[in-house]
DNA sequence: ACAAATATATACCAATCGGTATAATTTATA
DNA sequence: TATAAATTATACCGATTGGTATATATTTGT
């Protein structure tokens, strides 16, 4: 790993948290220097532009996230240990610290849909490959003869699924009250406990 | 109403779907008066400063939004029938365009929450609100006789729907897919159907 | 209709925005 | 270790930010 590439990632993994809490259009150039140390021409030096900066945040943010999850899904045997995964470590997100600010997917989806189509794309990939993660859980947990084939639509689960975490999430932050949380992924634990 | 008033009003209505869709941060003095046709002069003669515009601009959004769904919900006999109004109606939400920029719940919540507290308030006011409304559906549905009493927990299925709903709006505007949010609702009529 | 009160417009303020040209410094190569 | 290349710092750019003082219109009550 080069210098260059080196300060690359000490910058992204110091703004990543400020992109979160702030958000695109909050955060500013001097927050970005303040927060790494360094001044604007090292920042421009090797990005482009605040774009990029927050792009590469934001697919820092993302992949700690993917990470945590797909860590603990790895351990679990059954497609529904797999599934129940999501609402056991949700009911305890802001315990977690995977990411200050709370989920990326969520502050980011709100704020670029109207304004910023890159950033948007990238929100919408996220969202899209969490989705298809689900979808194959569902499936191949229908396939294992855990949950029963008939009266399941993969992509409704899949989606009803997202909604719900992403929605208690808000709700919990917004609130403050971090009860709320496992309140709303007991909802999601019978979801899953009707799928068989 | 005076003069001061109807200008007061008009510079709300005006600024109201900006807010929403640009975001407080990212709504500036000029976007309103660029909006209004008036100068910066006649918007500070009165308001106080932007918050105060945004502030009343989100009560504004939110009183529209409130009022859409309080109507359609005095139409309704059952207190399932109440509760099903949710789900018929955000199930064309962007048909609706009752708030263009999507709800405004969603959108301050996640960008208010870390940044701007007397609008966090303003949202999380909301958001109670609606809340208590739904328990007492619930609470009156069982009285009724409408649900049964036992295995149901008021206040868990008014978040439960509450997240679901607003998750549901994230998902639909990001993925720019608005089928699903009528999937997604399929989940939240079994929900209200499991009541009974 | 006139005067006092109110509302709107104009012109400005310092601070900050994202971005750039260039100089100074550090790193890598020979 | 000398030198070329890459990286970081400094100083600046025009544009825009939210906000204000003051002058000019416009309502309002009498």
């Amino acid at each position: 790993m080069s210098k260059a590439e080196k300060t690359k990632q000490f910058i992204i993994e110091k703004t990543a948290p400020i992109f979160n809490t702030k958000g695109y259009s909050g955060t500013s150039m001097s927050d970005i220097t303040n927060a790494t140390g360094l001044t604007k021409g090292s920042i421009y030096g090797n990005f482009e532009n605040k774009d990029e900066v927050a792009i590469a945040a934001f697919k820092y943010n993302i992949k700690k996230l993917q990470d945590t999850f797909a860590n603990e899904i790895e351990k679990q045997k059954t497609f529904k240990d797999k599934l129940m995964v999501y609402p056991r470590l949700y009911s305890n997100y802001y315990d977690l610290k995977v990411t200050s600010g709370g989920c990326p997917i969520l502050n980011t989806a709100t704020e670029a849909d109207d304004t910023h189509p890159i950033l948007k794309k990238n929100v919408e990939r996220a969202l899209l490959w969490w989705k298809e993660k689900l979808i194959y859980f569902i499936e191949q947990g229908i396939l294992a003869g855990e949950f029963k084939a008939k009266e399941i639509n993969p992509e409704q689960i899949a989606l009803t699924f997202i909604a719900i975490i992403e929605g208690a999430v808000m709700i919990a932050k917004v609130t403050g009250d971090f009860n709320n949380l496992p309140t709303i992924m007991l909802s999601l634990n019978k979801i899953i406990n009707d799928l068989e």
